[in-house]
DNA sequence: CTGAAAATTTGCAGCGTCTGAAACTTTCTC
DNA sequence: GAGAAAGTTTCAGACGCTGCAAATTTTCAG
């Protein structure tokens, strides 16, 4: 999966390489086992590395697992401007599920990766919480977007408490997802979990994607 | 603070201090050099027990600062109790949100106190979150709450979103209350997150409480 | 093709968190 | 006061993670 031919150095060739090598093993052991069972030697060794060169390529071993792109910031960055290029006409909240779209997809797109992952990420419980909401960075860009759109202060609640209820969404739907074996499309949980928001949290009825019903 | 006399024996009442003192000088080294720059030997030496004694009360470093009180899986289930025992006409998310309110309250009680441990809480990115949504135990509990509360299919998507949300809610509003310097009850701050979750997050226009304006 | 420059990997020493187990000390109970 | 119960300490050790300097590999100019 995703394999692009680019003009890459060999170098560069191998670093991906390794890198992918190691998520890989990294996942299928902390399935295996459970990530507390896998020690970064595990996976160095079976990867044919140092310990401390699997350090050069993750800061946690957990990064392992839960960061397998290498510019996460960037990501966030193309999310902050989806944000800000949504359509005037939608809402805060709305705009943030447009500019989430494309990450909510990949979730569909690479299933049962996913699905893996989030198998080890369910064991533990802070995981999922770091999977969305982890890095300072990661707030600070995607509030700072809100609050150009919205035009309020830097200070205000708004922009956060927004920011963290997105990141409920996504991990109350990807629970879910991960339940229904992925047989359902996340973004259409993810929908469901927004419609749910913008009506007020009213006690859903009936909603066959939510309860799961035939 | 918090001096009540019971008919204690000396052994528990050892424990008790001991407990305290670790908290205290955990909070107050935290403060002055952030909790990566203090060891569990500065605060076990400093509170003359060994470091292992001082595991014996915490799981972990972080847990001196965020789980000072001993027995949070009962707090978690007071709340649970006070969700089902609302009155019957409350949504679930007003009945959450008056269930949360002593626990919320105590920030306000116990201000100088939490402030500074929010202090410490803000400069590392994870901790807020542990704070709150950490355990997988205290999921349980409330969700389960929820669903016996809505009459919702246990896997349904809506109580745990709803979890995720008020969890989102205290997270926003205590660090605003920080902000503020505790200048604002949170209390205040946290029932107007609420109510922006009830109206479905529009955008907020003019609100005194949550702008921040005189 | 060659040799120096640049990037990567590695070994190693070391700090800090956390755990289990056994020995030791304190408190409780009768 | 003696034995039981509970708590503390010491110790050994696994594991995560970091800085640093040496060794290796890749690149690239000539």
């Amino acid at each position: 999966m995703t394999e692009e031919e680019q003009p890459l150095g060999l170098r560069e060739r191998k670093k991906l390489e390794t890198r992918a090598k190691l998520v890989k093993i990294a996942i299928r052991l902390a399935a295996e086992r459970g990530l507390d069972n896998v020690t970064v030697d595990d996976i160095a060794g079976e990867a044919g590395v140092s310990a401390r060169t699997f350090f050069n390529y993750f800061a946690s071993k957990e990064d392992a697992i839960l960061l397998p792109d290498q510019d996460p910031v960037g990501q966030t960055h193309a999310i902050a401007e989806k944000m800000l290029a949504a359509p005037a006409e939608l809402n805060p909240l709305r705009a943030s599920a447009m500019a989430m779209r494309p990450f909510v997809a990949r979730f569909d797109e690479e299933r049962e990766e996913w699905l893996t992952r989030i198998s080890i990420i369910e064991r533990d419980p802070g995981l999922m919480v770091k999977l969305f909401a982890s890095q300072k960075e990661t707030e600070a860009i995607l509030v700072e977007a809100l609050v150009k759109r919205t035009g309020l202060a830097p200070t205000d609640l708004y922009p956060r408490l927004l920011y963290r209820v997105i990141g409920g969404v996504m991990q109350a739907s990807t629970q879910r997802w991960y339940e229904l074996g992925g047989s359902v499309r996340l973004t259409e949980l993810f929908d469901a979990a927004i419609d749910s928001i913008d009506a007020g949290m009213p006690v859903p009825s009936g909603t066959a994607v939510i309860e799961g019903k035939s």
